[in-house]
DNA sequence: CAGAAAAGTGAACATAAATTCATTTCTTGA
DNA sequence: TCAAGAAATGAATTTATGTTCACTTTTCTG
């Protein structure tokens, strides 16, 4: 049955975002990953051909997500300053739900394949912010800026804010729509003339 | 001679430095930063107990020389904003001059105990950050906002625009104090009412 | 239903890297 | 100078983990 096949290879790489979810890359061992999909490690290589390329696959398909969705953002309508606001705050509380993809996403992977998926993954992050501000300095709502490094403060700023010291793991419940809020603002305000509130 | 004791040590922390900051953790194994010592691995365990434990002295010591010249920074003359702009300024010429701090500081360590570290370092950054914000709002330069998030969004912001997609080691040489410049002008519009120019 | 093919298994293997320790080399003070 | 203790060595050991493969179980087909 070749629903089984699907399934499985589903199972595998849930199982895998759950792991590394739960505590980064260095507890997503093969037989780990296994022991949470309930099949063998030896089924794992009959679906991938290597850990690096099950890892390459579960950072870019959570990647992937949630870059349609930013861009859905992105090439909507409103205001820059708005479009902007509401990509940085989409992100946050999606990573805030369930901090998937915020820990995936910065965590330092061995294999220097995944790690260079990462880089890839986080450019892409960048260009949709680039669009954004291209967007806003056009129409003159922005002040004239370096974008690229406009866009890689910005994810650096959001990510940072979700996973670092401040993050809703290492502190008390802090209100999550307030941390919401302050981040995207801090975004906003960066790239702004002034601060609009 | 206590003379070589002392100087070994010293060799053996510059040498895992140095290696930290050519490749990461990941090209840091005890054989080779035995090798960039000139000393045997097993000398490496008489001057310190586990890797984990050299490591993370490696990486405070990296971190207490920032903090120091940061916290000068911060404390010195000036408006609150014109310290923020200096302070960032003054981290990221350093960063790029030599990348050594940045990339230990965001590498993720495969031992939790170096993790564990960083993520300290992290906090103390983002402190120093606060004292300024915290001058500034006080002093009604800048406006009412969330000193922890604007903190680590600061720290978050630089980082990622030394080491991420856009940083000096990916694209071809950019001018580097543009670069230093941009990402000062971002942090201070960010925490500002306006920008300023 | 039998037999072939596919899928699944997990113990065994391979590899890499940290740590140990029996041995050697060096330093010092009588 | 020499013995005693400290320091250094690096091969051997341990540990951790990715990968393989001979074998078992399941599924499909004539």
């Amino acid at each position: 049955m070749e629903e089984r096949l699907a399934s499985n290879r589903e199972r595998i790489l849930v199982a895998a975002r759950k792991l590394v979810s739960e505590g980064g890359f260095r507890e997503a061992q093969i037989a780990a990953v296994a022991n949470e999909a309930g099949v063998s490690t030896g089924t794992i290589y009959r679906y991938f051909p290597s850990k690096a390329e099950l890892f390459v696959e579960v950072l870019t398909a959570a990647v992937q997500y949630e870059i349609e969705i930013l861009d859905q953002i992105a090439k909507g309508p409103g205001s820059a300053r708005e479009r902007l606001q509401a990509a940085v705050a989409s992100f946050t509380r999606r990573a805030l739900a369930g901090p998937y993809l915020a820990y995936a996403f910065i965590a330092e992977p061995a294999e220097p394949e995944v790690d260079a998926a990462r880089i890839r993954c986080r450019k892409q992050f960048g260009d949709v912010f680039i669009n954004i501000l291209r967007d806003g300095v056009a129409a003159d709502e922005f002040p004239e800026q370096d974008l690229d490094a406009s866009a890689a403060c910005i994810v650096g700023a959001y990510t940072e804010a979700l996973v670092g010291p401040i993050g809703p793991s290492r502190r008390g419940n802090r209100n999550k729509e307030a941390l919401i809020a302050s981040i995207s603002r801090f975004c906003v305000r960066a790239v702004s003339r002034d601060a609009g509130d």
